[in-house]
DNA sequence: GTTGATCTGAGGTACGTACCTCAGCTATCA
DNA sequence: TGATAGCTGAGGTACGTACCTCAGATCAAC
């Protein structure tokens, strides 16, 4: 059996409430015992059981998402990881909601933000583009006593600290190097697309592919970024526009995690199998355009730990915890036909119902 | 607060006892009865609060890894994800060791199975090339009511549902996509190194790299598997004089999970730059030659996930859950220079002193 | 040597579930 | 009608930690 805080009493020579005061940094214990304490603990291998100090304290957590409006794919993914998590730690006395918040106007996404009272959530994880509103509310929200992690994108350097999501600059050199490596030599140019180039995240990967691309491979020249800003007919015109004026095109890297217009305007204006494509994020779409031979490789953040990560960031500030950085460095990975997993995102299909719990039988 | 077991009795108008009954597939109530209770449960949203089980029931997880006894990079990692394991996990119940069993000789891992007893563990997690008395062995450690895992390698098609590890076959099938792009329709041979093809790893790797190399990439031929049998001198001469007997090779393929004496082997025969090399696993060398470009890409399964995914399953098993296959699923990793963490892997330095507790102020 | 502040011990309750016993209840069948 | 088996309720203890109160001990400074 394992030891407890009894028999780590016993062993310090101390009583349970002394030991208690140690394990809880309350104060009133002299530095001496303290450190008794602390040998004992050393000595007898003690390990507080985690269940039990839970069942103890019958902490509840709630966390709440806060994700764009928009319908997109990737957006859908997130937001099954989060009802999929909810259910994971709804035992664990964790409550994980989303919210929707607007995908462009950061005086509604401040205002949101602002009508979040302390009394209904413990965190927030906050996915919107940088602007000077979002970031002063979202400091005012840490006053308040909310704690908020910056999900994806991230606003102007706040702190590290504060960022879940991928080294977006790390992303667009690789897309880069994808590139450079595929095109095989080939002279021309480099058409790239983003929903918006106001968000943080297209701007440091524009920089990151940029600057692989040109140190790198002076055969290739990189476009200026059309932006689509989420709207079909508009997707399709400026991106036939550029497939017509330079018909040297030999690639494309769409960096916004919705692939799905530009692969879709791309694909009804040229033979896609001849580009060399490069996209972001596993959906449906852009799993079906690596298998067909439309993408070549897609580049991918794993949404699952994106809200565990997240979720386990939020946990860690509630309890004022330090976090293990390097784990939950979330990892840039690289997608082709042959590594994807038969189930990898096809997940989608499942129903929701009974999985809360496991008396099914 | 969320309803408990008490809320659920009083919701079903039956007592305590008989909710603790159908919660935990104990005999005696009738259907209907079972029906009420899974209906309240449902109408009030309960969920077992998990802390309170598992202290209540004060249940012991002792899991074993066996690993071959090789000096390994990999199997470095591996050990060092086990210890960190243990200490993550050791709040929550579980106590997690290892063990070192022969490399190859199947008679000697097979003895060291059999060996074990009930009252020691509750599970193995077991990598160990595949072999008829391992097989065997494994059996009879289930039937004495160990649970067994095979990991990364696995034993002649027991059942996929005691493997943990990547789809070799599409990781072979990777490499040579990856090769086959990387080379850009230059003409010559692609030299596949390994430790051994005994290892059904090897083997299946081997499958799925010629498959996707002779459909798609006719301009390249692979040569016959070399097997450096962890020995240096042998690793040497082989390759080199497979590189002196053919001077047409334009790619290498290292396909064992120690890649250092191949990589070792290749750099002092002929410029890996000039030449497209993939490994398997990141280490300390395969991340050296990433970065120096000595090697293109490697194949990688996060060693970490490898760790708790058979803890998890090895845990369900004990507990008699079915598990959600599909989330447990290794991923095929392609690491580029460009997608390499600043902290992944490097994690080897850390000293494993005084992370069981966080009283470190 | 007294006062006050600081430290420590003893003992309690609470968290939510698991698992036990035993008494009593309800159908079923002889 | 009574016996039997199957079902249900009442009540208890246990798990290990958190957090509370209050009394008593210790130590410093005066």
């Amino acid at each position: 059996m394992r030891p407890t805080t009894k028999d780590l009493a016993k062993a310090a020579g101390v009583s349970l409430a002394t030991v208690d005061r140690v394990l809880n940094k309350r104060p009133g214990v002299r530095k001496k015992t303290v450190e008794a304490v602390k040998k004992a603990i050393e000595e007898i291998g003690f390990v507080r059981n985690l269940s039990a100090a839970n069942l103890a304290k019958s902490r509840q957590y709630r966390f709440r998402f806060l994700l764009p409006r928009r319908g997109d794919l990737f957006i859908a993914e997130l937001r099954d990881r989060i009802f999929e998590t909810n259910i994971g730690l709804a035992a664990e006395g964790m409550e994980i909601t989303h919210q929707e918040i607007s995908q462009v106007d950061p005086h509604l996404i401040a205002q949101t933000l602002l009508k979040i009272r302390r009394d209904e959530v413990d965190g927030i994880a906050l996915m919107a583009p940088e602007s000077p509103q979002v970031r002063d509310a979202a400091i005012r929200l840490q006053e308040k006593g909310v704690h908020v992690v910056h999900l994806i994108s991230g606003q102007q350097k706040l702190s590290d600290m504060d960022f879940v999501g991928i080294d977006n600059h790390a992303a667009g050199a690789t897309a880069a190097r994808l590139i450079g490596r595929f095109v095989c030599g080939l002279q021309g140019k480099v058409m790239v697309v983003s929903e918006t180039m106001n968000a943080r995240d297209s701007l440091e990967r524009r920089r990151g592919f940029d600057q692989v691309l040109t140190r790198d491979y002076p055969n290739l020249t990189a476009l200026p970024s059309l932006e689509t800003h989420g709207d079909e007919a508009r997707a399709y015109e400026i991106i036939s526009n550029m497939i017509n004026n330079s018909p040297d095109i030999v690639a494309a890297y769409v960096m916004s995690s919705e692939a799905r217009l530009p692969l879709n305007a791309v694909a009804r204006q040229t033979d896609p199998q001849t580009l060399t494509v490069i996209a972001h994020e596993l959906t449906d779409r852009t799993r079906k355009a690596l298998v067909s031979g439309e993408v070549d490789a897609v580049i991918a953040q794993d949404s699952g730990h994106l809200v565990r990560s997240s979720v386990r960031l939020l946990r860690a500030r509630c309890d004022k915890r330090e976090i293990m950085r390097s784990q939950e460095q979330i990892r840039i990975e690289i997608l082709i036909q042959e590594n994807l997993l038969p189930a990898q995102c096809a997940l989608r299909s499942n129903d929701h119902g009974s999985v809360a719990n496991s008396f099914d039988d």
